[in-house]
DNA sequence: CCTAAAATTGCAAACGTTTGCGGTAAATTT
DNA sequence: AAATTTACCGCAAACGTTTGCAATTTTAGG
C-alpha cells in the first residue's frame, strides 16, 4: 500500500503542493476554507508526513543520540527513561546505541549518529575511553554533545554529572553521627575517576573531621571481589561496625557475605552506600543510602542539551546534588 | 562546518555526483584510477553519506523501532540490549519509545515509528491495551511487526514469548521434587494473561502429580503486597515449607519479609521462582529459579525480524524454552 | 469604476542521494 | 580500415518536503 504525500494530497484537491504544506500547517496565509478542506482529506487519507524528507530539507533531525556502556543497568536506564520521556515531550526521539565499554563500539556509534544527522548526543564515556578527538568531530558538525556520569576532564565539553565529591561527604557525615570507630570503606576500579573522586572526598572529610576513626580503603572491581574483600576483612573477629560501598556493584556483594555470615545489621554492622535506591530497598531492613539519581541526572542533562541547541551559551559543568536516605541499616 | 557532500567531491574532482557515487560503492563501471581518487579524497574529506538522503531516495530506513513499557525494567532491558548487538551487526539502529504501559502512548509512540519509516517494529503490547487497530495501520504500511513478551492472542501475528507454561511447570516438578507438603504460591495481576497461564499451568500439574500437596494460590500487584501476603500467611505457626515466586517483584517482597523474620533458607522454607537470574543472585543461598532470559528472547525476536523483512513467512509463534537455575533455596 | 493594497495561491529550487539510460572513446574483432 | 564491443562516464529524474518569491484574485479606498 502507498503511502499518502503531499503531492497525492494537492492532486485529490486540485492544489498545489505548497499549498497543502502550508494549510497543514496552519500558516497564514492561506485561507480557512482551503485549510479545513486540506486537513479533512489528511485525515481520512491517514496522511503523515515523511520525516525523511522533511530532514533532508530542513536539515535537521529531531532525533536524539545516547550512548551509554550498557543499557540492562540500573543507573542507566533510569536515565535513559528520564530523557526519553522529556524526548518524546518535546517531539523528539531517541536513538539508543551501547558502546559496552569499548571505545571500537563507541566509534561506530558517533558514525551512525552522524551519517543520521542526529540534533545531539547524551554520551557517556566508555571506561577507558582517552582519545577524544571523535568527539571533536561531532562539535565539526555542529552536533552538540552532552557528556553525562562519565564524562570528560576539559572544561570545553558540556557536562553534567553526579556530586560525586558531595555524594561520599555526606555519606562520611552520617558514618562519623553514627559514632563509628571502625569503618571498612569499598570503592571501586580505582582507574575510573569517579572512585577517585569518591574515595578522595571519603577519606579528606574522615581524617579532618573524625581523624581517630580508623579506616580500611579497599578497591575492587566487581560484586565478587567485594564479597571476597568484605569476607577477608571481616575475618573471625569482628573488627569492622561499619561499610561503606561506592556502589550497588560493591554493595551487593557486601551483602552477599553479610546474609551468609548471619550477621545483624544495624547492630552488628552499619552499612552504607551510594546508590540510585533500587537495591537497597531489596534488604530488610532497607539500606541507607545516599542517592543519587539516575533520573534526575537526565532531567538535567536534558536541559543542558535543549539550551546548547537554542545556542545559548550553557555552563560546561552541572552536578545533580544527593541526599541522604535513611533505611535503617545505620 | 559544513558537510561534505557528493556534489562538492564532484567538483572538487571534476567530476559527476553519479560518478562519484558509484566510486564510492565500488561499481564496476567507474575505472580503478577514479575510484582510488575519488576515495582518497572523500576520506581526506571526511565523507560520510547523508542517511536521511538515502532514506528518502531508497525508501529504506536501517531502524528499528522497540516499543516496551518501561526501559528501567530487568528483562526489558536485557531484552534490548540484544537486540542493539544484533542490530548493530547487521547494520541496523534502533530507535527505543517507552509506553508506560499507557495505549495513548503507546499510539504516539508507533506514530513516530511510521513517520520515520523504520524498518520494523519490536511490540511489548501495554499491559490493556485492547484495540489493535494501530497495529493493522503498520502492516498497512507494509512495516513488520514482531510481538515479544505481551502478545496479542490472534494467530496472525508474528510473536515470540517465553513459554510460560513451561515455566511454571518446571518451578512445579522442582517444588514436588523436593517433597514439599505445603506450598505457597503467589501468582501477579489476575487480569494479565501471563498470571493466568502461569497459574493454570502450575496448579494443574500439581493438582495431578502431586495432589496431596497443599497448595494455596494468592495474587498481588506490587513488591509490597507480596511482601504483606507472605506475612500474613506465614503467620506465627510456620505452615509452609516452599514458596513459589511468579516474578522478580513477587520474589523481592518475599524475601523482604524472610530476612525481617530471619527465616532460614532452605532449611526452615525452600524459595523458587521465575526471573531473569540477577534478583535472585542476590541473597545469600541464591535463590533457585526457572530462567526466562530477555536477552535469549531478543535475539530470537531479531531473527524472526529479518525472516519477516526478507520476505519469508515466519512462524506465527516462536517461544524461547526456559532452564532450571540452581541456586541453593531449595 | 479604477487603483492600490491585502489576501490567497502557485512556481520552482533546494536538500543529498540513487539509478536507468544514453553517450563517447578506446579496445577488439573481422 | 571498418564495424562492433567494451569500458567508462554524465544527464536527469526521482524520493517528499519547505520556502522565497512571483502571480493571481479579492477587497477596500477614493
Amino acid at each position: 500500500m502507498t503511502n499518502t504525500t503531499l503531492k497525492l494530497l494537492a492532486q485529490q484537491l486540485q492544489l498545489s503542493i505548497s499549498t497543502v504544506s502550508r494549510a497543514l500547517k496552519d500558516h497564514p496565509d492561506i485561507s480557512t476554507a482551503t485549510k479545513e478542506k486540506v486537513h479533512a482529506l489528511a485525515n481520512s487519507l491517514d496522511y503523515e508526513p515523511n520525516a525523511y524528507a522533511i530532514q533532508l530539507r530542513t536539515q535537521s533531525s529531531k532525533i536524539f543520540g545516547v550512548i551509554v556502556p550498557a543499557i540492562a543497568n540500573l543507573f542507566y536506564d533510569s536515565f535513559i527513561a528520564a530523557i526519553e520521556e522529556e524526548s518524546r515531550k518535546n517531539g523528539y526521539a531517541l536513538m539508543i546505541l551501547q558502546s559496552s565499554n569499548n571505545p571500537e563500539n563507541e566509534l561506530n556509534n558517533l558514525k551512525i549518529f552522524r551519517q543520521n544527522r542526529v540534533s545531539g548526543v547524551f554520551a557517556c564515556l566508555s571506561a577507558h575511553t582517552q582519545n577524544l578527538d571523535v568527539y571533536e568531530k561531532m562539535s565539526d558538525r555542529d552536533i552538540p554533545v552532552v557528556f553525562f556520569d562519565i564524562v570528560p576532564k576539559e572544561n570545553k565539553y558540556t557536562k553534567v554529572r553526579m556530586a560525586d565529591e558531595r555524594c561520599a561527604i555526606i555519606a562520611a557525615e552520617n558514618i562519623i553521627q553514627r559514632g563509628a570507630k571502625r569503618v571498612l570503606a569499598l570503592f571501586g576500579d580505582p582507574a575510573l575517576s569517579i572512585s577517585q573522586k569518591r574515595k578522595q572526598a571519603f577519606q579528606q572529610f574522615m581524617e579532618k573531621y573524625a581523624p581517630k576513626t580508623h579506616c580500611t580503603y579497599v578497591h575492587t572491581n566487581s560484586s565478587l571481589e567485594a564479597e571476597a574483600a568484605f569476607n577477608k576483612h571481616i575475618g573471625k573477629t569482628q573488627k569492622f561496625d561499619t561499610v561503606f560501598a561506592m556502589t550497588d556493584e560493591i554493595l551487593i556483594g557486601v551483602m552477599k557475605s553479610i546474609q551468609a555470615l548471619n550477621i545483624k545489621v544495624p547492630k552488628e554492622i552499619g552499612v552504607i552506600s551510594i546508590s540510585n535506591g533500587f537495591i537497597p530497598s531489596l534488604y530488610h531492613p532497607n539500606i541507607s543510602y545516599v542517592e543519587t539519581s539516575g533520573y534526575e541526572l537526565g532531567k538535567l542533562a536534558f536541559v543542558q542539551m535543549l539550551a546548547n541547541i537554542k545556542g545559548g551559551k550553557t555552563l560546561s559543568e552541572l552536578t545533580v546534588d544527593a541526599k541522604f536516605v535513611e533505611g535503617g541499616s545505620m
